[in-house]
DNA sequence: AATGAATGAGCCTTCATTCAT
DNA sequence: GATGAATGAAGGCTCATTCAT
C-alpha cells in the first residue's frame, strides 16, 4: 500500500512474491513498539495489508515470525561491516570512526535500530533466537571492533588495554543510543535527545583519546 | 531485612504486613524475566506465596503492580547517589569512580539491575511510568554524573568536552552491562561474560584517560 | 451509623441484637437496585456498617440473605391487610378503596415496594423463595381482594364478573406502579411520573365504575 | 423463520450470516430467564450453537449484546401498533380491543413478552438502554393508547377521565400478565394461570365499562 | 461477637491458530 | 494463494466464602 511505489499503471496490484518481506517489516515495527507478547498478529497482518490467515501461509507461528524478523534484518548488516574492515586501508582510529558511523547509517539509525531493543527484551523468552543473534550478530560485530582495536595496539597507535573491555566501552554508548530511540524517545520522554551524529562523534573522540598511547 | 527473623524463628506462621513488598519483589523478578505482557499474575502470586486474589488486595491491576515495581525500587537508589555526591571530598575522577562502583554495588549488580531492561522494554507501553522514571531516575542520575564531570572541567582536572555526550559515553557501558546480565547472560548466551568490576574499572579508566587534559 | 439514633449517652455503641434487621434492610435496598447477582456482599455489609465477615455470623450464604429479605419484609404487611378486611364494616367499594390505599401506604409506597420488582426479577432463579412468596403473599393478597369483590357481587353492589380476572385487572396497575418506581423512575426515565395517590384513586374509580351493576 | 429451511434440507452446513440474530435470540432467552448478571456468555454461545469467541465477532461486550437484544426486538412491534391505529376505522372501544389483543399476539404472548421483565429488572443497571426503551417503546406505546382513549372522549363514546391514568389502568394488567408468565409461571408457581385471552378480554370489558359515559 | 486478610472458583474477554470457501 | 469466520485455551479480575485473630 504505502510501500515501494512500483505500481506503474499496470494493474499488478501487489507483487505477492515479497509478501514475506512486507510481513516481516510490519512485524518488526510492532514487535519493537509493543514487544512480542503484546503484539497481535491481526495488527501485523493489517499493517502489511493482508488478512490474518495469509500470515500463516508464510510463517508457521508467531514465534517463527519473530525468528524471521531477527534473522532477516541482521545478516546483511554484519556482512557489510566485515566488508568494510577487509577493504579498509588507513589508521585504526579512522577505521573505528568509519565503523561507528557506518553502523549508525546502516543500522542503528534506521528502523533496524529497533532490533537491539527487541532482542534485549525477548532474549530470555527465545533462547534459541538469542543464541543465533549472539553468534551471528553480536560476536561477529564485537570481533570486528576488537580486531580493529587490537590492530591499533599492535601497531602502537593505541596503548595496550583489555580489548574486550574497551570494545564494551565503545559499543555500550552506541547500543544505548539505539535502545533509547526506541524506548524513551519514542514515548515522548527524553525530548531533548542529543543529536546522534554529534553524540557518536564525541563518544569516539573520547574513546580514541582514552586509547591514545599516553605521552 | 529487618523484619524477616521476628516471630520466633519459625516461618510457618504467615508473614504479615509486608505483603506488598513481597509481591513487588516477585513481580520484579518475573517482569524482568518475561516482560510485562508475558508475565501471568498467577505466577507472581505463586512466587510470593499467596493466591491470585490476594494480589488484588494490594494492587488495583496488573498495571498498578507494574508502576509499584518501578517506583518502589528506584527512589532510594538515586537519593543515595545524591548523598554520596554531597558528602564527597576529593578529585572528580575519584568521585566518578565511586559513583560507578556504588551504582553497581547498590543497583546494577543487584536484582534491581533488571529494572533498566524492564523500563527499556516497556517504556512505549507505559508512557506515564516512563515519564516518571525519566524524571526521577534518569535525569537525576544524569545530573549526578554531569555535575561531577562539569566540576572536573571547571577545576581544570578534565579537558573541556560536551558534558552531556560525555555522560552518555560513560553511562552507556554501565547500562548495557546491566541490560546484558538480564538478557543474553540470563538466557545462557554470553557465557564468557566479562567480570563486572573489572569491566567497570577498565571503562572508567578509559573514560578518565579520554577526559584527561591532553599533554 | 445513620440508623435509629437511640444512642443516649451510654456507650452502647450499636445494639447488636438487631444486626440482622440492619443487614436485611441494606440487602433489600441493594437487591432492588441492582438485582441479586449484581449485588456484592461487601456493599451490603458496608451499607449496614459492618464488615463482610460479620454478615456470615447471621446468614449462611447470599441466598439465605435473599430469603430473609423476602420473608422478613412481607409477612406483617399481608397480615395487616387481612386484619383490615376482618374489621371492616361498610360497602365493598369502600373496602376496596381502603385496601388499595392501605397497600400503598404500608407497602407499595415504602421501600418494601421494591420487593415485587425483586421477586419478579429473581423468581426463576429462586423457585423455592418464589413458591413461598406466591403462597404467603400473592395468594393471600389476591384472596383478600377476591373475597371483597365476591362480597360485592353477592350483595348486588357489583355486577357478576369473573372474580379472578377482575382482581388481576385491579392489582395489575398497582403492581406496575410499584415496579415502575423501582425501575424506570429510579433510573431517571419517566420523570413525569403520575402522582401515585391520584393514579390509584382514578384506577379504583374506573374499576368500580366498571364493576357497577349496569343500568 | 423465513431463512431456516434454505440450503437444501440438510442443516449440517453452517448457517451463515444471521449469526447475530441467532445470538440475540439466545441471549434474550437467557437474559429473561436468569437476568443479565447471572447469564453466562458461554451459555448464550452454546445455545446459539457457536463457541464463546464467536460471540465477540458480532458484539463488543456483554453489555453491547444486551443493548442489541432490547433494541432489535422491539422496534418493529411498536411500529406495527402505530400502523394499526392509523388504518383503523371504527369505534374507539373496538380499537382498544384490537390493540390489546394485537399486543398479546405479536408481543406479550411471544418470547418477546420477556422483554418487559428484562427491562424492569435491569433498568437501573443500564440507564442508557432504559432511556432508549422508555422513549422508543413505552412512550410511543402509551401514546397509542392515550390517543385512542382521548378520541373516545372527544367523540362522546367515553366519559371524560384523566387519560394518562386510564391508560395506566389498562396497560398495568397487560404488563403484569407478561411479567407473570416470565417469572412466577415460568418457575412453577402460579400453575393455575388464568388463560390469557380470557383475562385480556375481561380486563378490557371492565375497563370499557368503566369508561362508558354513565347512563 | 467482630474483623478483614486470604482464598480460589468462575466469568468476561482476548488472541493465536485453523479451515472451509 | 487469499480470506475471514470460527475456535478454544488462557489470562485478568471479581467476589462469595472461610478463618485466624
Amino acid at each position: 500500500m504505502q510501500t515501494t511505489a512500483t505500481r506503474t499503471e499496470s494493474r499488478r496490484e501487489r507483487r505477492p512474491e515479497d509478501r514475506p518481506q512486507e510481513l516481516v517489516a510490519a512485524a518488526l515495527d510492532l514487535f519493537v513498539e509493543k514487544g512480542f507478547a503484546a503484539t497481535r498478529l491481526d495488527d501485523v497482518a493489517a499493517r502489511a495489508g493482508v488478512s490474518k490467515g495469509t500470515l500463516y501461509l508464510y510463517f508457521d507461528s508467531k514465534e517463527a515470525l519473530f525468528k524471521a524478523v531477527i534473522e532477516s534484518a541482521v545478516i546483511p548488516a554484519v556482512a557489510q561491516g566485515e566488508q568494510v574492515v577487509r577493504d579498509f586501508q588507513g589508521s585504526s582510529a579512522d577505521l573505528l570512526r568509519q565503523l561507528v558511523h557506518g553502523w549508525w547509517r546502516l543500522f542503528g539509525g534506521t528502523k533496524l535500530g529497533g532490533i537491539p531493543k527487541l532482542m534485549v527484551s525477548e532474549a530470555r523468552n527465545f533462547p534459541g533466537v538469542a543464541q543465533f543473534y549472539h553468534e551471528q550478530v553480536i560476536q561477529r560485530g564485537v570481533r570486528l571492533f576488537a580486531g580493529t582495536v587490537q590492530r591499533g595496539i599492535d601497531s602502537g597507535e593505541f596503548r595496550p588495554v583489555d580489548v574486550e573491555c574497551a570494545v564494551g566501552a565503545l559499543l555500550g554508548p552506541l547500543m544505548m543510543k539505539a535502545l533509547w530511540r526506541h524506548s524513551f524517545v519514542a514515548c515522548g520522554c527524553g525530548i531533548s535527545e542529543i543529536e546522534p551524529e554529534h553524540f557518536l562523534e564525541t563518544t569516539v573522540d573520547l574513546f580514541l583519546n582514552g586509547l591514545r598511547a599516553s605521552r
